[in-house]
DNA sequence: GGCTAATTGTAAATTAGCCGACATTTTCCT
DNA sequence: AGGAAAATGTCGGCTAATTTACAATTAGCC
């Protein structure tokens, strides 16, 4: 892979941002690149060494298999999240993949152990990435908090405001979201059946909250949602 | 406060084990100190600065009220724990206060400031400390995912396995729990009503899984949970 | 000791939403 | 183009668990 590449890819993203470009220059720890199309299935063999993983371009979801065989939706990535053991410590036993969502993926991977060298020089690295995982917990935390204790309308609703913040293209109180989630998709993140899922979205699109259709998500008007 | 009484209570936080003697001695950056006796509410007055708590003995909740005034557990501190704004990000929009469940509790606080400088001038520190977050983080995952897809029987069974785990005082295969939560308590951290906690509860007295009393929980064969 | 508030016990009514079963539609692949 | 697979739409029965409502017990306090 090319020096000016690496360099680039990592200079794009905020945790870098505070250090030099000579530093930056220096690091090379980028040692893995990986490219994806719709529909593939990615492991993290376990037997590999720990990595931490930088979505480059497009979306995956991470999947958990648990003991009776059930799928469940642990993490939806997007474009410029790391991702892997965020938390430095490895733990081989969670049976995990990731499924690309959009057309095509990019990933660069770099190992845990050259990160932890690079985080021990670089202590304003150290505390950005200290707030960065910080702040994922308090997004987990948040997302969690609102899946208890409410119905699964109320959920669907916080998800979308959630969505439609992250990754919405607003024009006035109008949001259009690139749907790359499938209803099965959102019923997993919300936690009901497929079959709520889909009766709740219909619901909606009867009472013009919103447009829905594979390709885009249309709210014509956030406030209302 | 007295300069010993800092030095050890940092030292005996496995966080601090990577520094000197002389390095925690420098430190001092305990700047409050407070001791709070059972039912007490303690707020963390938003317009404070910052601050990160470190829990010395004994046990609270933090909870949470939404819009609608409904109270939410949205954590248990234990004894060593530490808590508040781990993120290092404040944000000041949250209502949430902290209760005492054991008889006493002490509880010391830093500046938040003070603290990233130190993360700052300590590299392995802030490395320790972000592992730190990470487990935390992954703690949290794995109790919602529990909550999550689980009726309220298998949440009980789960919360009362990891009760044990983290807290019970083991002899043989009979576990016994200090029992400083209220039935009504349990149901809000498995996210069940009071009733339906006190019925799983009942039910599992009558089997000989557990005797429950307000003081302690005795689990007879903790296999069979 | 006795009063009050908190905690725990119990039961019936009601409901959200899961599940199974199927039809229909859309996308993808060769 | 055409067939298969995936995604979406729809329905009714079923069940766990919430809600409401009240009784009984225990703890805390003056």
């Amino acid at each position: 892979m090319y020096e000016d590449l690496k360099y680039w890819y990592l200079r794009d993203h905020k945790l870098f941002r505070t250090l030099s470009y000579s530093q930056i220059k220096q690091l090379c720890i980028i040692t893995g690149f990986k490219k994806a199309s719709k529909g593939e299935i990615i492991y993290f063999s376990t037997s590999d060494v720990p990595r931490i993983f930088l979505l480059k371009k497009g979306n995956i979801k991470i999947v958990a298999i648990d003991d009776d065989g059930n799928e469940t939706i642990k993490d939806i990535i997007q474009k410029g999240d790391l991702f892997g053991e965020l938390t430095l410590e490895s733990d081989n036993k969670n049976e995990e993949y990731a499924k690309v969502l959009s057309d095509d993926v990019a990933i660069c991977s770099f190992l845990m152990s050259d990160f932890e060298d690079l985080l021990l020089r670089n202590p304003t690295l150290a505390l950005s990435y200290t707030k960065f995982v910080g702040l994922k917990m308090k997004r987990i935390k948040n997302s969690y908090a609102n899946l208890i204790s409410k119905d699964a309308k109320t959920r669907l609703y916080q998800f979308l405001k959630d969505w439609a913040e992250k990754e919405g293209i607003q024009n006035g109180n109008t949001i259009v979201l690139d749907n790359y989630l499938t209803q099965s998709d959102i019923a997993q993140i919300i936690c009901t059946s497929r079959q709520t899922a889909t009766q709740l979205l219909n619901e909606m699109e009867s009472n013009n909250l919103l447009s829905y259709n594979r390709k885009e998500i249309v709210i014509p008007d956030i406030t209302k949602i």
